[in-house]
DNA sequence: CATATTAGTTTGAAGTTCGAACTAATTAGT
DNA sequence: ACTAATTAGTTCGAACTTCAAACTAATATG
């Protein structure tokens, strides 16, 4: 190894150190910060599960369930505390009167917007005083790590 | 808003929003890659803990909980599957004997060393012909983000 | 029209997490 | 030196999450 590959090596490592934690400590702050708004009775699973239901509107149960990868049952218990909660109402789909549509109500909408908006912070501060050629590179590192999970997951 | 302005808005979207599902799939491939070697028996958050101990050698339980955030009651819980399990092993400290010592067996450090350059394996995939400038500016985009958690936290 | 399939819920068991009470060891105060 | 206070880690019970299997209701199929 010569003194090049050496740095890189570092490089990698501390990349790959730091990654492992920014991410615990995203989901923490996520919460405390809902927490501190006036939607203090939200964990971060379920700011979670309001967040996808926004992105995904009216979507069934079970591609919700899909989507999070959780079980249908799961995902019926965490609808209840949503809904009990009053941020989210399950519409009985009227063509297919098996089907549960899932879609915010005017109270969950504020909430992801909120988080969303907190999103879109903590990007905008992570790419302070990146140029456009920068963004670019970055959004092919996100497209790099997304083709590698597909080969993993292809496997 | 000029037309720069609404790409650049659509970069942070596109950035924001791909991260959110990037961590969970990672969560989700790390341990279905764990369960297809040798270490059938370890959970994703059980990963998580061998890392945290692996990368932080012979720290106390009350220094481990701090880092992980774990109340001492639920990291003595942790500790007794893994311990069982022949993953980690408690060193009583010898100069203060309330004190425990955490460290990994053999058998943990292999599942370290195997947890650790996957990691790795990810990380230079996704900084795939990314040269020496790249990386510093995805260096800086962490530390950027770190930086953002840092005062967020302190508020 | 009976049967099979599908969507979502219920249920019970297993596992996780927390915080308070507890035990054992050390330190501080007098 | 002796008592009290503090500290490290464990135990315990309650609350919560998760899953998978059994279940109910609605729709599709043959």
């Amino acid at each position: 190894m010569n003194a090049i590959s050496d740095e890189i090596k570092a490089d990698y490592n501390f990349i790959s150190d730091s990654l492992v934690d920014i991410y615990d400590q995203i989901m923490r702050i996520e919460e405390s910060e809902i927490k501190k708004s006036r939607f203090k009775d939200i964990t971060a699973k379920e700011l979670h599960l309001v967040h996808t239901i926004g992105l995904h509107d009216r979507k069934t149960t079970s591609e919700v369930a899909r989507i999070l990868r959780l079980s249908k049952g799961t995902l019926t218990a965490n609808l209840n505390n949503l809904e009990r909660k009053g941020y989210i109402s399950r519409l009985t789909n009227q063509q297919d009167r098996r089907i549960i549509n899932l879609a915010l109500t005017d109270k969950g909408r504020l909430l992801y917007r909120a988080h969303y908006a907190f999103h879109r912070k903590l990007v905008e501060q992570c790419l302070k005083g990146f140029n456009g050629s920068d963004i670019k590179k970055m959004k092919q590192a996100l497209v790099n790590v997304e083709d590698f999970i597909g080969e993993v997951s292809a496997k």
